[in-house]
DNA sequence: TATTGTTATACTCTATAACTATA
DNA sequence: TATAGTTATAGAGTATAACAATA
């Protein structure tokens, strides 16, 4: 019977796909080492350094930025403001939204995920050139339609 | 209040795990849209290819080779039986193993897909020469520590 | 009427632990 | 004892549809 080793791959290790999802995994297990005890999700940090960089925001607006529906965000942020990151507050000129801002804990914990975060980029580039890794996004960009900065 | 288009998104730009997100989605987006009504997820087509190259290997060979814990396996080969795309027979030599076998539905359903991913493939990097492609699968086959072929 | 946030619900993908049958 | 497959269960991540409050 085959062996893992012996397996035939046919024509799966073409397909920019499969790299995709193999080169994805990767990170996130790598990531969930680096920030370790801190136990946060790569989509937990991405709306808090939104959040962190743009006190006052939507829930609409978090949602826009991370490409999520809205209904998803409120599970999202739900999580962030049980662990006490985030917190809800009434905007005063359209009721119907929240405006959200990061706690002085949520910034916090931001700061120190920042410097993580560095470590694990680092970590999982460790084997590209700097000039590499700037190709590796660029090439990434252009494969979802993302512009420049 | 902050619109989409002016949000800041710190850090998050350089970040490679962001970039593979977006990729990754936009990837599977284009997938679906590309395989249409034959219904079927990458991680399905996967499989069938592999069963397909590897005719006979066991439940256990396919889930080290998708890298996937075995009863996972069990909920994949279960669609693709539903679908009567692939079937489970026992192995005689070793009477715990299933022998995995496409059925002719099944092969007959991966050609047709062959050329429909192929062409989603050809899709997805339109904008990427073929030098860019290939770089792209290398600089990730890197960050996951895959070898070539 | 339209928008913001919420709830209820559901689906996909994945894993761990305990079980059965075979080896 | 160890392995192959299964089941029960759980959790993350995501979406759609209907709803209340507000605009």
């Amino acid at each position: 019977m085959a062996q893992t080793g012996e397996i035939d791959f046919d024509n799966l290790h073409t397909l920019l796909g499969y790299h995709l999802r193999r080169a994805q995994v990767a990170v996130f297990k790598n990531f969930a080492e680096a920030v370790g005890a801190e136990d946060i999700s790569p989509g937990l940090f991405g709306a808090l350094t939104i959040i962190g960089g743009n006190e006052g925001l939507s829930q609409n607006d978090l949602a826009g930025a991370l490409a999520l529906d809205r209904s998803t965000l409120v599970s999202v942020i739900d999580k962030l403001e049980q662990r006490t990151l985030v917190e809800r507050r009434k905007a005063e000129t359209d009721r119907r939204r929240h405006a959200l801002h990061l706690t002085d804990t949520g910034r916090d914990m931001l700061k120190r995920l920042k410097s993580k975060v560095a470590e694990h980029e680092r970590n999982i580039a460790k084997d590209l050139s700097e000039a590499e890794r700037n190709v590796l996004i660029d090439l990434l960009r252009r494969l979802y339609g993302g512009n420049g900065e």
